[in-house]
DNA sequence: ATGAAAGCGCTAACAC
DNA sequence: GTGTTAGCGCTTTCAT
């Protein structure tokens, strides 16, 4: 591997003058300029990153945490993230948390040995406490999932908003007994409760403990929600998924035991993601500009970089959530 | 930020020493091993991993190209590598390349600078030729799409079998008239094309040249194939999709103009998809093992880097490829 | 078992 | 406009 030194022997010049070169610097004469990159051609010389890193206290990398690569909501926060990254000259690693506790913490560890100059969390399985201590290696920013205590930047989606759009919803179809799924304890998930009970409240409704199911994600939980449904003696003619993947699963499920959703079982989904829309009876959903999230939040990343924001003090984007009505309601 | 100097200092020990510590090399007295794990604690002490990685020529990092990672095949092969990076202390670096030769180009100056230790591709877009002299710089792998003429390992799956399987499927069901739909001109798409062909001139059928499609990648182009399909006077009665996104688009687009799939339309996906069983009809189509080629890849480079396996010397991993008969075709 | 010191490849302050 | 040089923080001979 030839150095910048090997350059700057055949060049006849120094490793300053070379090192100038290489970074664009003004103040080098336009022949030296030209020579020295003849020579790092000739020599087939590429600048050592790490070297640079060491050099620069800088990596140009960002570890991005999500729960899983599989679940297309969160590839679509980002692919919004990489498309403002790419353009800024940094590097994404993928942090896959498998929703573990242990994981998330273990992956700010990369912080701390700055391997990255900074994180972006998508989903957030630890208390805040957990994690602020980890705010003194660099930016961390909270994108999607957020705490109400955290103390750092958050580009976010009004979930209280969306919950009680689609219960809304739901309630003006006519529905009484409306089931509700909910995922971990974060802001995300106690704001989207709240947004659910908020309309339930106001329409005077009633639910049972039974009809709320916790930890659905997937599509196996879709199904398995849908079974534990169908066991109860009192059952809800409406169900609030809090996620697309879950009510895919749920209306294949319902269809396959003869329910006719929606008449038998209303489904709302949560993200629009492509699949809804492919399904039959096609999904009604709250649509999440996940992209949309995803870049902005790599924009706040750059800035709270450069000092343009601070990066220790809790702040708040937040966009709108709609509703998308469609047939399964 | 504290350096293994002030460990050093603080313990009144040498740097050396308190490198073996880090390290976990052996030679080195318990108590003062003790010394330095409290001192480090104290101090806040994180080894920084840009001067080991200078130190150590090596950066654990890992370069994985796909096209985009909103495609969820391609998300289920990253899935894979991360399972086994992740078992290996390796972090991946995302390289979307959007199916841009630039792109793809650019991100292999990620191994010449030796930002990442090397680079595993699961699409190609350029020839063989554009990417061959970047082999001098680290490992490179092939997992999932290839060229006949690469020089490096190779992970894929059959897909002369797949292709062959899921026409001869179509033909025996009846079908005279099948459309098809390609993709690149890699190795990939060439072997799925005379797998395709086998099985049609085995059975003397014969291809219309307007039944061939190109450039079919994404639901937008499943749409956009349904309706270029429909104009044609004399139309197929049966399409090999090349993929369960275009396949789901197409069934959709299909219902929607009242033809009945597989009826008046068989569709076959490729992949296997959530998706495929979540559609009505449910999607034929060919299941491909991504986790499991990409998890196979990672095992391969992680061979290739510990010398363990020749890494500039054309090898084969091929695994099979099996059809899914569903109701779509 | 421990330490001294060289050096990985690069950048930037300082000198001219 | 160009060169000298001192590190960035770590690992690894080579001594002892």
């Amino acid at each position: 591997m030839a150095t910048i030194a090997d350059v700057a022997q055949y060049t006849g010049l120094s490793s300053a003058t070379v090192s100038r070169v290489i970074n664009n610097y003004p103040h080098v004469s336009k022949d030296k300029r030209k020579l020295v990159h003849d020579a790092m051609k000739e020599l087939g010389y590429f600048p050592n990153t790490s070297a640079r890193n060491l050099r620069n206290r800088k990596t140009n990398l960002v570890a991005v945490l999500i729960p899983r690569l599989t679940n297309p909501f969160f590839t679509l926060i980002l692919d919004g993230i990489e498309k403002v990254a790419e353009a800024n000259g940094f590097q994404l690693i993928i942090c896959q948390t498998k929703s573990s506790k242990k994981k998330e913490l273990d992956f700010l560890n990369l912080l701390q040995t700055k391997q990255v100059d900074g994180v972006i969390f998508t989903s957030i399985e630890n208390e805040w406490e957990e994690i602020e201590p980890f705010t003194a290696h660099g930016p961390i920013i909270l994108c999607n999932e957020y705490h109400h205590n955290a103390t750092v930047p958050m580009v976010r989606l009004d979930q209280v908003q969306g919950s009680y759009l689609g219960t809304q919803h739901l309630i003006r179809k006519g529905h009484t007994r409306i089931a509700y799924c909910m995922g971990s304890t974060s802001g995300l998930s106690t704001d989207r409760r709240r947004g659910f009970f908020n309309a339930i409240e106001e329409a005077g409704l009633e639910v049972k403990p039974e009809w709320i199911f916790r930890d659905t994600y997937t599509m196996e939980d879709g199904k398995r929600v849908f079974i534990e449904l169908l066991k109860l003696s009192e059952r809800p003619t409406a169900i609030f998924t809090g996620g697309d993947e879950v009510a895919s699963a749920m209306v294949k499920e319902a269809r396959r035991n003869g329910l006719d959703v929606p008449k038998d079982l209303a489904i709302l989904g949560f993200d629009d993601q492509p699949i809804a829309s492919l399904i039959e009876p096609e999904l009604s959903t709250i649509y999440q500009p996940g992209d949309e999230i995803g870049a902005r939040a790599m924009d706040i990343f750059i800035d709270c970089l450069n000092g343009t924001q601070e990066r220790n003090r809790a702040t708040v984007k937040m966009l709108p959530l709609s509703l998308v009505v469609r047939q399964s309601t």
